[in-house]
DNA sequence: TGTACATCAGTGAACGCGCGTTCACTGATGTAC
DNA sequence: TGTACATCAGTGAACGCGCGTTCACTGATGTAC
């Protein structure tokens, strides 16, 4: 890694933890060039302006997250066999990743720029939306394969069903927030594969083993 | 209602939208008295700094939404036969109460307050706090009702499940606002009443009757 | 290998603007006697 | 009913501070010949 980029991801590291715990507007370029170590104008090197930092935040994040459930879910795949394990164990993966977590997640920015977008330009507005919809069709096409082989025991739209994935590990974020119990979104992830476990799995009992 | 708690309670709402939509650090009392025609002084007449603004409307929140939410549960249990129904009925009362909101649903400033923490004080904290336990305490004792009368198909944690019930919501808004789909939360909240008929409805069918 | 030039990754000082908050004041309404 | 006083619901001007952004500059590294 350059330099210059070693830098920038540092501003981008800095400016996020503080962006997740205050804000956009209320995170200060001043703080953020104080704990990344250099001075105003080179953050301005770095970024045009203050919404640019947004825009390549949100588009780290989608990058990274995306790698991220690459390999979880690849992983999942190789431990279980056919679509529908796949998905309950990479749920449980998710979970424990989350465990694994001792302060907790500390937070979506894609969130906060769902709460905060009157701050944001078209750019980053769209930058945002795509994310989401990101996490759609991943989790659509994982469901779409598991329909193809499995009864669903209640007719449910599948883009809602995998909007579901990303609203309960979202609304786990925001309820382990406000509540300060860092446990929760990896419970939430639990409930979430459970409802799959209990919309596919055939003869599904206490034991839970698939055919 | 008095001149002045009237002219409050403009404040509030006026500080409110703008909240949801920027954030509070980025919502400036300047633009809150604007909206609500009255002078910078007179914000500081009815609140003694920012953060009071803050506490107030959170303080509000959860009266209005305890009141929204004893009628909805109340008619559903009016409506059904006993707490599974109830519930049942109440959720499906939610999400068409939500699609009746043509924007959609504005947002919670729970969720704003629970992405913004840094910015209050422990007052404001402890507030947004007893939000989130509210809910927990009113879903948790409806379960409870559930579980004494119904089996569990799969064996899940009711507070969990309790705090399921405000994590799809609040999932279900950000997810929401960040594609701007309305329908995304109504949505949400029907994918989480099939949950709870998969997880208590005996001899679940296409037909959904219970017992 | 040496020299000239370009690019990279910043620095430091200055800018004007808007922010939250304070303070002395005021006109309208309510209450006591 | 009239008068005195208190409280309510604000106004208007001023405050200092921190904010995002600009701009002219600079030292270190890379590249061409």
């Amino acid at each position: 890694m350059a330099r210059g980029s070693e830098t920038r991801s540092k501003i981008m590291d800095v400016a996020q933890d503080a962006i997740l715990a205050k804000g956009f507007e209320a995170t200060s370029i001043e703080e953020i060039v104080a704990g990344s170590e250099i001075t105003r104008s080179g953050f301005f090197y770095h970024f045009p302006d203050k919404n640019a930092l947004a825009h390549a935040l949100i588009e780290r994040h989608i990058e990274v997250e995306n790698e991220l459930f690459d390999d979880l879910f690849g992983r999942a795949a190789e431990l279980g066999e056919g679509p529908l394990q796949t998905m309950l164990i990479g749920l449980k993966l998710m979970a424990e990743m989350l465990d694994d977590m001792p302060n907790g997640h500390p937070g979506c920015i894609v969130a906060t720029a769902a709460y905060q977008n009157r701050l944001f330009n078209r750019e980053v507005r769209e930058a945002n939306k795509r994310a989401v919809l990101g996490w759609r069709t991943r989790f659509r096409a994982m469901f779409e394969d598991i329909v193809a082989n499995h009864d669903m025991r209640d007719n449910v739209d599948l883009d809602q069903l995998a909007d579901m994935v990303s609203a309960v590990i979202e609304g786990g974020l925001t309820i382990s927030r406000a509540l300060d119990e860092p446990p929760i979104t990896a419970q939430q992830v639990r409930l979430m594969q459970s409802y799959v476990k209990l919309l596919f799995a055939p003869g599904f009992g206490p034991a839970g083993r698939q055919r």
